[in-house]
Order: C-alpha cells, then sequence, then structure tokens
DNA sequence: CCTACCGATCGGTAGG
DNA sequence: CCTACCGATCGGTAGG
C-alpha cells in the first residue's frame, strides 16, 4: 500500500506561502533567501523543496492565491443586481479589505512580477486583465462618453487602480483610517471629485 | 601642477547613472549585478567602483536625482501665484511629464527603495514628503474641510499620487494618451470626479 | 527531513 | 608621486 501523504500536507504548503509572502514583502524576492524562508518556517531548506520544486514556484503561489481571491471579489459584485455606483463602492471596499488583509502578498504581487518566469507571469497577468476590464465596464456605465473611448475608458480605469493600489505604500493597519475609509474616499473621488471625499 | 581630474568627469559619472537607471528598472536593483552594469556602459568592474565607492551609492545617485527633478518642478508651481486648481493642474503635467521622460528613474525609485541603506533611504522619504506636504496644501485650498482633518487631508493626497504614480505601470511611451492627457484626466478626476474626464 | 556539499556568481579590491 | 584605469582574482554566499 502507497505511503499516505502527511496528513497536513496542504496546512504545511500554506504555512510556507504565508511566511513567504511576509519575508518577500520585506526583503524583495531576491533579497530573500530560500535559507532565511526555512528559518522563518522552523525548518530545513530540503523541506522547503519537498514542498515545492523552486524559489520561483513559491513566489508564483504567493501571487496566485492573491489574485484568486482578488477575482473572487470581482464576480460577486459583477454578478450583483446594483446600480453602477454601489457597484464601484462595492468593489473598491471588497479590495480594500484584501489589500489590508493580505498587505504582504498584495506588496509581493506589486513588486515582484519582474521575477516570475514569463509564462507564469502571463497567467497572472490574465487574471489581473479581467479586475480591470470590469471596472472598465463600471466607469462606462457611470459615464457614457467612455463607452466609445477605449484609451480614456483603459486610462480611467488605471488611475482607479493607482488610487488603491497604492495604499500599500502609506496606509497603516494602525493608522486613522481603515479599509472601508479609504474605499470609499476613492470611490467617492470617482463619482464626485475631492469635493466629495 | 597637480594632473587635472579627467575632462568629462561629470559626464561619465552621469553616463552610469543613465545605464544603471534602465538596468535596474528592468531586472531590479538585485537582479542587476555590477558586472551588467560595467558591460552595458562598455567599461569595468573598476572603472565603475572608480566613480561610485558602491552598488548602493549607485542606487542612491539614479534616485536623488530624480527626486531633485520633482522637487524643482514643485518648488516652482508652490511659488506661483496660481489658483488652486491651476496649482494642481500644473503639478500633473510637470510631475507626468518627469515621470515619462524618465521612466527607468521613476520605476526604480518606487521599487527598489528598500534596497536604500537606512540612512540614505531617510534623505530620499524626506525629499518626497515635501510633495505630498504641498499637495495636501492645495487639495485643502480645494475643499476646505480638509483643513482640519489631517488624516482624510493626507489620504488624499496619497490617492492622487497614487492615480499618477501608478501610471508606471501601464502608460506606454507609444501609447494613445501623452503625459499631459493623463495628467488632465487625473486632475479632472480630482476636480470633478469621472464626469470630468 | 537533515547535513554536507556542488557549480556559479555575487560585490568589492588587489597589484601595477 | 599623482590620477585614471585595466585584467585578474579575492572571500563569502546564493540556489539547488
Amino acid at each position: 500500500m502507497a505511503r499516505k501523504q502527511a496528513a497536513d500536507y496542504e496546512q504545511r504548503r500554506e504555512a510556507i506561502i504565508d511566511h513567504a509572502a511576509d519575508l518577500f514583502a520585506i526583503k524583495g524576492f531576491l533579497g530573500s533567501s530560500v535559507a532565511d524562508l526555512a528559518d522563518a518556517c522552523n525548518t530545513s531548506k530540503s523541506l522547503i523543496y519537498h514542498y515545492y520544486p523552486s524559489k520561483e514556484d513559491i513566489l508564483h503561489a504567493v501571487m496566485s492565491s492573491h489574485v484568486e481571491q482578488l477575482s473572487a471579489a470581482a464576480s460577486e459584485v459583477a454578478a450583483s443586481a446594483l446600480d453602477p455606483a454601489s457597484r464601484l463602492s462595492q468593489l473598491s471596499r471588497r479590495f480594500m479589505r484584501l489589500y489590508v488583509g493580505a498587505a504582504a502578498r498584495q506588496k509581493v504581487l506589486l513588486n515582484d512580477m519582474v521575477h516570475l518566469p514569463p509564462d507564469r507571469r502571463a497567467e497572472i497577468v490574465t487574471g489581473q486583465r479581467a479586475l480591470v476590464g470590469l471596472v472598465e465596464t463600471i466607469l462606462a456605465d457611470l459615464h457614457p462618453p467612455l463607452a466609445d473611448d477605449a484609451a480614456r475608458r483603459k486610462a480611467a480605469a488605471m488611475l482607479f487602480f493607482g488610487m488603491i493600489n497604492w495604499t500599500h505604500t502609506w496606509m497603516r493597519p494602525d493608522g486613522p483610517l481603515d479599509a472601508d475609509a479609504v474605499a470609499d474616499m476613492a470611490t467617492s473621488m470617482v463619482l464626485k471629485g475631492i469635493g466629495g471625499v
């Protein structure tokens, strides 16, 4: 009879990704060694390589788990029957909560994409493009002239993502504004400009 | 008579920084070796170390030269007698032109700050904080309630910087919108929301 | 799941 | 005796 996989196989895989996210977020992918990661996990390099074939596979796992969370949130909002302004508001809040709740993964996603092998990078980029497409649709619903202007529609969506994606550089978990408060400021900026914040 | 410094000393120093910016922007600071940089400059590693004492000093020079350009542009806008909306518009355009004209330095500034030694990093951060302060002042002029709410004033300024700083991830020099067009979209988003773009 | 290693490459410095 | 610069190599450490 074939020997069973360790009962906690999936938990261990997940724990490695958690620690890798923290480490990569602080020191960068190339600035973190596999030995550093093994130490953080209180184990050996060999154990790490038992669960993942390469350091790049660990980076990919950190990123793809996070993009999947974002995609799931986006799908729920896309499937809802809310009006455009409420959809934007919901999307902002759901994204900002994930950004703050998984701050390390978010930083790694935004900083270390260049260190993924091209095929793995393409996979992540495809997931992100769907998120951009959803925001483009909402913005065109809010401001119909955008429907006929692909360049400005894309740019407007990226300006929105800039507002919320940039938060990882300045927001602190113990700061005066929480994820929802910042999400609502970004939504108001889109809907009414600075006069609405 | 003392022998003179090479006539092109400053040009050589600047050329090293130019090539370093391109290299670091593509492969990251840790992903680029001093040997790579020497190759890009068509010279030897020893020549690089003749002009800069360490790889980290090169990173600092890439960043500080760029922050100085941004600070100079900000100072001119701050000294102008324009109304708040025009000041924001001017600042957006001047910054976006620098971001696009020095795209490699901008990427390095945003991605590799973590690899600067703490004292060098503090110096760069101080320069950036002055830029944020200027934007906070303009936004409070545009929307007076912000004058009494430091947290939201800071957050609003960072949402604005998010819009323009994030452009390095999606704007292409040969794309349909140039630096001024994107700057004006960001300005309109602040002044009037999506209805103004 | 560990210790013991490898081929290669790193940032930085030697003599001349 | 200086500065400018080269070819070669240092001691350590990386991912695997």
